[in-house]
DNA sequence: CGGCGACTTGCACTGTGTTCAAGTGGAGAG
DNA sequence: CTCTCCACTTGAACACAGTGCAAGTCGCCG
């Protein structure tokens, strides 16, 4: 597993020289696939073709990388127009493909420190939420409102669903040998948990596997749910 | 910073042995001040005046040790009865509770592969906030769909939190020699990449020092708002 | 007192981020 | 055509973190 380094040429070409966009994107799928630890520079340069070490010349570190990776999702988010679909269309639309970006990302919600919040990408989005509310009626702080409870409304969800995702990945990296032999076995012991308590007892025997089967949907309820209130709350402002 | 290694006895007592609790106790206050990368078994080990390895047999490895602190602070969260306090109130104080829990130990949520959302703690918690849900006279599946909304803006309200604390913690880690100097280029970076967006340069502008201000407030006010929409739901379930 | 078992320790191995000095190849200048 | 320069690459090497291992150490029970 590690004895080889074999790391030559690849085809013919010698590939001339790594862009950072290369980098970004093998990074990006890397990411996906093995998560956020699951990410090491010789492994990336072993991907890239080239040695660990000349990434560093394009992104300077490790956390550079991830930052810029992950301004780089944002791009993966359409911006439509308000006053073209509508701005409860235009809304929905943008809070869906976030929360199916998040999903696409899981680790994104885990390196929240560098980039989450922060970063070109996540401006140019913001600044495109406060355009829609702002066509909804809502002016000036009461934008960012709006805009910053929907967020968070799709960060909460993204994050429940995530962990289910980032547990069962954990658990298929560990698990030697058998994986699902583990994951059969943690979700054995979570239904021990729950049966210590009378109410997750009481899902466990009706629900089955319907108890939290349909997160998308859910969250699809929920957002119209916000997005009502919202309305209404634009609608007749006071009582 | 790293020849020393004394890590002698501290007192004249010999500290007969380590117990779990301690090592978990001494866990979680280093990883509320330096965060989950700033956690090692060598720096643990020295604040519990043992060697770092000793550690290993009261709790098997670093992520089962994590697991466990994670699990832990769920106790921090009181159970408040809604047959005595009301069932709004209740659900206002777990939700703040739950709200502050997650601002106190912000590492959490980037630890969520492993235990944000399972565990016997948080399950003691989930089977609270049901009974709160159901006392308010929300069915079944309807009471589990009110507790997933509540819960799910906590932890994005939080997340949002977290991420302005954690950027700030390892910026001051990481500026070399002075660390107010890093955040204060941080800000200018943050303030120049809003100027390219018309809106979000609006804000900078009238806003000043005010923009998220207040994110303590703000929770509390979303907070009342989804309660008061679950409120009305349950008074007159449709339409 | 002797041993047994719970607990601790130091060493060493591996894997990972990162630095550094030494290349290397292609493009432009002469 | 050749020389030179520089963007870019490379392999070795260092520091540090997680962790297995074999050898203790200490106190209690027979």
């Amino acid at each position: 597993m590690n004895g080889v380094q074999v790391q030559g040429y690849r085809e013919s070409m010698p590939r001339s020289t790594l862009t950072r966009e290369q980098i970004l994107t093998a990074a990006i799928s890397l990411l996906d696939a093995e998560g956020l630890e699951g990410l090491n520079m010789r492994a990336l340069g072993q991907r890239l073709g080239s040695a660990a070490t000349a990434v560093y010349w394009h992104v300077g570190s490790k956390d550079n990388l991830i930052a810029l990776a992950g301004d780089q999702l944002w791009h993966e988010i359409a911006l439509p127009a308000p006053d073209e679909v509508g701005w409860r269309t235009a809304a929905t639309v943008m809070a869906s493909d976030l929360y199916a970006m998040l999903t696409r990302h899981p680790w994104l919600l885990q390196a929240f420190g560098s980039l989450l919040m922060f970063g070109p990408g996540k401006a140019r989005h913001d600044d495109h939420l406060l355009a829609i509310y702002e066509t909804a009626g809502f002016a000036g702080p009461a934008a960012d409102q709006a805009a910053a409870a929907v967020f968070t409304f799709v960060l909460g969800n993204a994050l429940g669903t995530a962990a289910t995702a980032s547990l069962t990945r954990k658990l298929r990296r560990e698990g030697s040998g058998d994986a699902e032999q583990a994951i059969g076995d943690a979700q054995a012991e979570a239904r021990e948990i729950a049966a210590q308590f009378p109410r997750l007892r009481a899902r466990l025997d009706t629900d089955g596997a319907d108890y939290g089967a349909a997160p998308d949907n859910t969250f699809q309820l929920g957002l119209q749910a916000i997005l009502d209130g919202l309305e209404a709350l634009q609608r007749g402002p006071t009582r």
